[in-house]
DNA sequence: GTAGGTGCAAAGTGTTTGCATATAC
DNA sequence: GTATATGCAAACACTTTGCACCTAC
């Protein structure tokens, strides 16, 4: 189903905003989706629904997703964002710089910095991202790129 | 002093590279300027004593410093990269979102992290960012952007 | 002398914007 | 009906590349 019921949108997503097609499809992808997604790979798929959707369309509804809070642009490494719907407990993303690998995991101890360092520096703390970079078990043993 | 010794060089940094006026003097600011550059900065330092350089030159030049792990890349929330002489203990970020204000913190925490997860998923973890989003006091007693 | 680096200009990415048309409300 | 979103094409910022000249070794 392309579109789910409106009410359903409105009601906890884009309040005040307009719900288009495209709108719509580009969050349920999003979080169909559990990983992430680069604006492209959102594009390639939004098109096999909405072929003539074109990709300032889906940049622009990425930034509005982005200031509503429901989804999070993350830089893993590539030299473009990725963005991944909301809603699921933060986590930290260790990337494989071998083979691109991305695994996703839950830090409890990221809670308690938050608060830690928030308090410190007297910052209200909005978001917080651990990334970890290295190899994984299988590039260890096969290539190491130099 | 532009050129440092060339031996203090070759013996910690540009192994094996050429040693060319550039790479010395950009190595130079990168390690003077304690904070994160990024290329568009570091190229207008550079220039201030080498007029003639080129960005590709602190482009290809970036590249190859990275490489060889002399400095690290960053994203803090602009939307270039920033650059940062390796050397020092990895720290964290903290940016304010109201005012771009980067704190940088050590994060003694992410050492046992490190290695929790390194064990835990069976990686060789090289690189560690702990990046925190927020705002300021003073931006949240001014204004608050939406 | 020669492999490798540089400057310059031109091409590439990923992303944003201006404007006329289309659509949600 | 009107304000807002869309598609398209053109502009943008940051980064990379091709090539002739230059320089460290």
């Amino acid at each position: 189903m392309i579109v789910r019921k409106r009410k359903e949108i409105e009601r906890g997503n884009l309040v005040g905003q307009r719900i288009t097609h495209q709108r719509a499809l580009l969050l349920d992808l999003l979080k169909e989706s559990a990983g992430h997604l680069d604006a492209d790979e959102l594009y390639d798929r939004a098109r096999q629904r909405v072929p003539r959707l074109s990709l300032s369309t889906v940049y622009r509804n990425l930034q509005l997703f982005k200031k509503l809070g429901l989804v999070d642009e993350h830089h893993l490494g590539e030299e473009h964002h990725h963005y991944e719907a909301r809603g699921t407990a933060e986590h930290c993303h260790l990337v494989c710089l071998g083979c691109g690998k991305v695994v996703e995991l839950l830090c409890p101890v990221t809670e308690q910095m938050r608060e830690d360092i928030g308090k410190e520096h007297d910052f209200e703390i909005t978001r917080t991202e651990l990334h970890l970079e290295g190899y994984c078990r299988m590039c260890r043993e096969t290539k190491r790129p130099d």
